[in-house]
DNA sequence: CTTGACCCTCCCATGATGGGAACCCCCAGA
DNA sequence: TCTGGGGGTTCCCATCATGGGAGGGTCAAG
């Protein structure tokens, strides 16, 4: 009956690992039984899947333990979750496009390269700073 | 005269610590003075210029290390280069594409949130697990 | 009493980068 | 000649989130 680490990360979708982990950062505070066992609640488990949520959106950790003490907080302002969800957005899609710009340039010197066996190749070229 | 790591790092815009870096994985090999000093030699400085021109373009090390590998090859395949890069240009659009979805999951939900001072929010719902 | 499936804590590695300590080298100016 | 300063050198540590693995404790079933 007793739900012990490893049925909490079944139970959450987290690994064992970074159920640990997020312990020693102060995320979750388990219980302990006589023998040491970490014992988890239904809250923790609650809480376990919460950080698997927001990790899936890519939150980093210092923005889950924001958002963790906004859920505990029943009185929060709805207006602090979403500017903090709106900066993230901000974060994502700053890194998005500029991946995408990467993608893009190096996608347009492949197409000038022919790719056979001959060697002459503009990328190699373009890396080396000729212009 | 002799160009020491201080002169190549402004000559290549890549730091003084990742110079020693790049040395200490085999990207580079300067040669030493009689003092223990690097001293790099124009070839050296366009490899400097080459790596970062590369890492610009966010290819992972290993790669820089191929591509190094095949400028230095005169009579390399440029195939070879072609497939190289476009197997980065396409980790690079999984990644973009992945953040963007990231950030219109966020986005959508954010819309729904009025943002006020009242405590309700359909983000915390939807990282909680509500459905 | 052994076996096997758990659990525990620690240490190490990833990838690319930076910070900083402790120490060496060299040159110019007092 | 001493000193200061601006180089250089190596080595260790931190980041961020995650996983691997060693070495050892616990417990229930056979």
């Amino acid at each position: 009956m007793t739900i012990t680490i490893g049925d909490a990360a079944r139970a959450s979708g987290v690994s064992e690992k970074m159920i640990r982990h997020y312990e020693a950062i102060g995320l979750v505070r388990p219980a302990r039984q006589a023998n040491g066992y970490r014992h988890y609640a239904e809250p923790d488990i609650a809480v376990l899947r919460f950080i698997r949520h927001a990790r899936d959106l890519a939150f980093p950790l210092e923005d889950v333990r924001r958002l963790l003490a906004l859920w505990h907080d029943r009185g929060r302002a709805s207006g602090e979750v979403r500017r903090l969800a709106l900066g993230h957005v901000a974060a994502l899609e700053a890194k998005a496009q500029s991946l995408q710009a990467m993608a893009n340039s190096l996608k347009h010197l492949a197409a000038t390269c022919h790719g056979d066996d001959r060697p002459d190749c503009p990328i190699l070229d373009e890396l080396e700073g000729k212009h």
